[in-house]
DNA sequence: TTTATTCTTGACTGTTTTACTTGGTTATTG
DNA sequence: CAATAACCAAGTAAAACAGTCAAGAATAAA
């Protein structure tokens, strides 16, 4: 288990999808561009979500990504796990290394402190957030915001 | 809040402490040994902890380190933000950059997770590890397993 | 069918963090 | 004084992080 920017990036941007999940697909340059993160970092990191099979991609026009479940069945843990991809295992990859015996105490510990945050992490699904008014409200703000930027720069000259 | 395997080090090393704590000072010397931790390295994490107020440093032959506190008033949460030391307050901190006002949501979505996990860590003390049976039986064939190789090396040759 | 849109993939880059090293200096005990 | 062990400072190789760039592949709309 791991905390870091990375997984905070990767929560947000799911949170993101999860709300405008009623309106169809939304495409990674919408979500960089309210929650300014790099659109191409963005794509590494929904590659990693398709592949644990959190979201789908919709190509062409129109398209972009959509939850692969609901919003209740998908859990902070899968994202942060997804993303950060190493268990981090510590050395001994739960035999192998600890030459003495002595180590894997040490690491038992570690692991069922590890097992309890991946259990509370996993208790806390995306709905939780979204459902409620005050995230609804700032949604609807966003929403508006993003309207108010299409007006005024409706399109890039070609 | 953050988790990794820095964090896992610096509760390993306060658990090898709480473990031996009533026979005297703990050299990190020992600490490296026996959980395979470099000396230097332990040095830079124990100097923080000891900015923190976790541990006290005992100079001279036959010091080392002892917890400033029982262990039932160390909790895994102060020892991984000692060592992390960045609380990582986002690029808002708290006021200033966010100039929509529309980041600041998840933001603050964020931080709430963040609270709740970091919670989660205050609530875990270092005796809820140090006093379980088998940790304690462990601890004791660690300690064997040292005293037989300073039979075996009793002192490297000057 | 063309074209624009959007996902998808891979390689590449600069910065920061890790984990560790080297080489000291104090303070304490015997 | 000599050994011990905490303290301190600086540097370093490797990895992770955050982001860029470029090219391709699928598909909806024109």
């Amino acid at each position: 288990m791991k905390l870091s920017t990375k997984g905070r990036y990767a929560v947000t941007a799911m949170m993101d999808l999860a709300i405008h999940d009623r309106e169809g697909p939304v495409t990674l340059a919408d979500i960089s561009q309210t929650q300014g993160i790099s659109l191409s970092y963005l794509e590494q990191l929904f590659a990693k979500l398709r592949k644990r099979g959190l979201v789908e991609g919709v190509r062409g026009p129109g398209g972009g990504y959509r939850l692969a479940r609901m919003p209740h069945q998908i859990t902070v843990a899968e994202i942060i796990t997804a993303v950060d991809e190493n268990v981090d295992v510590m050395r001994c990859h739960g035999d192998g290394n600890c030459q003495d015996g002595v180590r894997c105490l040490t690491h038992e510990l570690w692991a069922e402190l590890s097992n309890r945050l991946y259990e509370f992490l996993d208790g806390i699904t995306l709905d939780q957030f979204v459902e409620r008014p005050e995230i609804r409200e700032i949604a609807r703000r966003q929403d508006e915001e993003a309207k108010r930027m299409n007006f005024v720069f409706p399109r890039p000259a070609a």
